[in-house]
RNA sequence: GUGGCUGUGGUGCAGUGGUUAGCACGUCUGACUGUGGAUCAGAAGGUCGAGGGUUCAAAUCCCUCCAGCCACCCCA
């Protein structure tokens, strides 16, 4: 009979053992940080209404959505896109029980119908974390602060946080006499300056159709971009008769000195990051990994002060971020950034056994490390040589093999082999844990 | 959705028209009935991604499809 085929859903992934142990090790730094911050854990269900999620990250982010239908089911479901929509929604619906401003975080896997490649998947991690009910920019510059801390905390040394602001975009597309409806081919050139330089950007935007004199004025603009935070005070200038512009201007600046205070100078003012969401109202921020630099930004947030008002009657003002955590993940493999507790397997000690009729005193044994808090798997096949024993313990990274033989249970003894080193201890009973404890150092 | 590359035992590969498709690693057994990454001997494991075509003959050439990777679009 022929097996069943193996496939999986494209773009989705198993793991093994000692990738989990990662993954988690990764998830546990990161919500340490988090929960250092003040944010509080919530969670919500991989499934929301279609309704919920349609409309509110784009055009091209509709199209991504994974649409899951019951056979028998009248309601359209779709899986979560992100966790920010559903986060606007959860506030929207339990705010009677949360106290305002409200901090939250989550992670949790989140599917997109993309095409995958390196670093993309269709069904990932996502850690948010937001601030709901904030207007100032000191919780932006707390978000970004808090990201910085959390890349740090997991060995990052090398990345820039790219800060830029939408109201600020809008007025340079005003400045430039952008139409309204071009706005997006408008954002979305500049935001390729990096890749294809201020050519590339002039050649797109005139391909798109926008005036010579309007792209001629932009480019006025985005040669200020290399001077980063300095820059702002060329670009208020040029832009004086632009409200909107000088508000995110100021925005910008007001963030600075929040960054100043909070000790953060890992950042970078740049005029030509645009993120793509739909629902950004104010500042919009990014992380590059500046030292290896193929595998794209690692977090991505912004402020959305309207996204939280399609769902009650007034908005509230609402800013985060999400860190994207399986390119983190990716990274730190590549840069070797996992210390040395983070092993393959979980077990500390195997015991091994010797015989039928020593089975049962090495359990007793493990039972007893296992008492003491040590993680052990006791080997359950008393046939196997003790080689092949010692053997399996390695392959799999145990870093301890007990022996457990008639010699030993006669004299109320132990021995203890560290699989490292080759180093072998022989104990008492009493004092296995103690002498494991130490070989484990 | 568009384009490029790839698809041979569990994994990594060789084999570019000619008898029963090879190699390495891994797995299993034994030499070794109280101790690991070694050595030796042996074994299991493949409808050569799928379907069609060309040919006396196809893993090898052609077509279609599928899958994977990479890039674009977009994004974490």
């Amino acid at each position: 009979m022929a097996p069943i085929n193996t496939r999986l859903p494209k773009g989705m992934r198993d793991f093994l053992p000692h990738e989990v142990l990662k993954r988690e090790y990764v998830f546990g730094v990161i919500t340490d940080v988090f929960q250092t911050f003040g944010f509080e854990p919530i969670a919500t269900p991989t499934l929301e209404m279609l309704d919920t999620l349609l409309g509110k990250s784009g055009e091209e982010a509709d199209k991504l959505i994974f649409h899951a239908q019951h056979p028998g089911g009248k309601e359209a479901l779709a899986l979560r896109y992100d966790l920010t929509v559903p986060l606007a929604r959860y506030v929207a619906m339990h705010e009677n029980d949360l106290s305002m401003p409200f901090r939250r975080y989550h992670i949790a896997p989140v599917w997109r119908g993309d095409r995958p490649q390196k670093g993309r998947y269709r069904e990932f991690y996502q850690c948010d974390v937001d601030i709901v009910g904030v207007a100032s920019m000191a919780a932006d510059a707390e978000i970004v602060s808090l990201l910085v801390a959390a890349l740090r905390r997991l060995g990052f040394a090398d990345f820039t946080v790219h800060i830029n602001n939408r109201k600020l975009l809008n007025g340079i597309g005003i400045y430039a006499g952008v139409p309204e409806a071009q706005s997006g081919d408008l954002y979305r050139s500049i935001d390729k300056l990096d890749k294809i330089g201020l050519d590339g950007v002039k050649k797109e935007l005139a391909a798109s159709g926008i005036a010579d004199d309007a792209i001629g004025r932009m480019m006025d603009l985005l040669q200020y971009r290399e001077d980063g935070l300095a820059a702002l005070g060329s670009v208020r200038d040029q832009l004086r008769g632009v409200p909107i512009a000088q508000e995110g201007i100021t925005e910008i600046e007001q963030m600075v000195d929040y960054l100043d205070a909070l000790g953060v100078d890992q950042f970078t003012v740049d005029l030509a990051m645009v993120r793509g969401l739909g629902y950004y109202t104010g500042p919009v921020y990014e992380t590059m990994i500046t030292r290896p630099d193929n595998l794209g930004s690692v977090t991505g947030g912004g402020r959305y002060d309207r996204l939280i008002g399609l769902f009650r009657k007034e908005s509230m003002p609402t800013t985060g971020s999400s860190l994207g955590i399986e390119r983190i993940i990716d990274l730190m493999d590549l840069l070797d950034l996992y210390p040395a507790e983070v092993t393959r397997t979980v077990v500390q000690v195997l015991v091994s056994v010797f015989e039928a009729g020593t089975q049962g005193a090495s359990l007793a044994l493990a039972n007893e490390l296992r008492a003491a808090g040590i993680r052990t798997e006791a080997y359950m096949n008393p046939k196997r040589a003790i080689g092949k024993q010692v053997q399996y313990a390695d392959r799999k990274g145990a870093q301890i093999v007990a022996f457990l033989g008639p010699d030993e249970i006669q004299a109320g003894r132990v021995k203890f082999k560290r699989l490292r080193d080759g180093h072998e201890v022989e104990v008492s009973r009493a004092e296995a844990a103690q002498a494991v404890r130490a070989l484990l150092g």
